[in-house]
DNA sequence: AACCTGACGTTGG
DNA sequence: CCCAACGCCAGGT
């Protein structure tokens, strides 16, 4: 028997799982989803997925958007107010259709850079006087001007 | 098969 | 900030 559609995507299934697996109030670029279920260079198959997913399957749609942090939705578009909505609802805002990765993105946020989870850096040995262990400093490479 | 079109992304002008 | 050019991939004309 003729299957009755075309067969699933590879990588399918791993968009979805990543894409539930985005925590409410962040939200992540379709390259991020598609680098994350193991499909780097696949932003454009997320979008398609996502696009194709059927009602009824829950899956918070809403928290992807593009690189830039815009909702892919043509503005002022059902979908694109329905997503501006939904962010909202989760305490991500949205101006001019674009949301602030630096302060929502999944990973790498504001919140977490400056309250969240900076913990691990702080072996601080009490020495006196030799700070010299301190950050080996970003030095600035050689910028070969132009 | 060529060409167009997307819930895309990056680079360069 | 806008635009063009690619890279990418599946579908529709």
């Amino acid at each position: 028997m003729k299957s009755v559609r075309t067969n699933p995507p590879p990588g399918h299934a791993e968009i979805h799982r990543t894409i539930a697996a985005i925590p409410s109030g962040r939200v992540a670029s379709y390259g991020e989803i598609a680098m994350r279920a193991g499909l780097p260079g696949r932003a454009r198959l997320v979008g398609r997925v996502l696009g194709e997913t059927p009602p009824g399957v829950e899956l918070p749609w809403h928290r992807v958007l593009r690189s830039d942090g815009r909702i892919a939705f043509p503005p002022g578009s059902r979908a694109f107010r329905e997503q501006v909505r939904r962010l909202a609802a989760e305490g991500v805002l949205t101006r001019n259709g674009r949301v602030d990765l630096a302060l929502h993105g999944w990973e790498r946020n504001l919140d977490d850079l400056l309250w969240g989870p900076p913990k691990p850096i702080a072996p601080r040995k009490p020495h006196a006087g030799a700070d010299r262990l301190q950050r080996p400093r970003q030095r600035r490479s050689a910028r070969p001007e132009s």
